[in-house]
DNA sequence: TTAATATGTGAGCGAGTTTTCAATTGATTC
DNA sequence: GAATCAATTGAAAACTCGCTCACATATTAA
């Protein structure tokens, strides 16, 4: 009759084997970090941000100029980065200059150009 | 009248600190390479794969299992990383066993969990 | 005070992502 | 053959992201 064709859960095919996967895995509150982590890194004008205030601090508007692109779309991005406390910034007069304030981040960044370096030599 | 609010370009600040920025960062091509490789990085139930594909291969409904999942939206995950030639499989009767087919993501995947377990002792 | 400038913000839109749902394929079993 | 099962697929729904636009705020200059 209407038994569904079964787009349930699915069968398990080795019990053994899941159970101890999940043991494996880390925690789901770990794995959200480092979700997150591997976001803010997986867009190319965050990339930009994060290189070039590893090096030295820039305004706002000079961050757009490099980024070809807007003030305000700028100044989201820089919000992003700021509620995840990557970066820091001090304010003269109407300027505000911002810098990298996380070095893990930094590190993750250049590993990920390092395995991408190494991956293409292959 | 209606000379629009600026919400243009933007004034540059500092012109040399700009091109100097500009020429140090990677080409272009570089960058969107990096973006997508964290973006793969970027989701938990990826991130769980990855993690248990790194270890031992495993068919597509222990997976699902494993993940709280369905078979479907697994299949579809696993699609997008065989795309990006990061995960292998072999057959074997009706089922599908996927195993991880990249050093440098499991390396990436690693390298953020320890940043992140240093980051948390701080 | 008024104007100009640098930055910040909320709403909303279009694009992209991930899941769900329904159906299909290919292998195995009866 | 028909039934069952693992996996896959295509389309749509649900959700997320990054941008633009318009406006707000704050500082400085006229």
């Amino acid at each position: 009759m209407n038994t569904k064709t079964q787009q349930q859960p699915g069968q398990i095919i080795d019990l053994v084997k899941v159970q101890q996967a999940r043991r494996a895995l880390p925690e789901q509150k770990t794995l959200n970090g480092l979700a997150e982590t591997f976001k803010v890194l997986s867009n190319p004008n965050r990339l930009k941000i994060i290189h070039t205030l590893a090096q030295q601090e820039m305004c706002v508007s000079d961050l757009a100029a490099l980024l070809d692109s807007t003030d305000s779309a700028v100044s989201h991005q820089l919000r992003v980065l700021r509620t995840m406390r990557l970066v820091s910034y001090r304010k003269e007069g109407k300027m505000a200059f911002y810098s990298l304030d996380d070095q893990h981040v930094r590190q993750l960044y250049d590993a990920g150009l390092n395995h991408l370096t190494e991956a293409s030599q292959e």
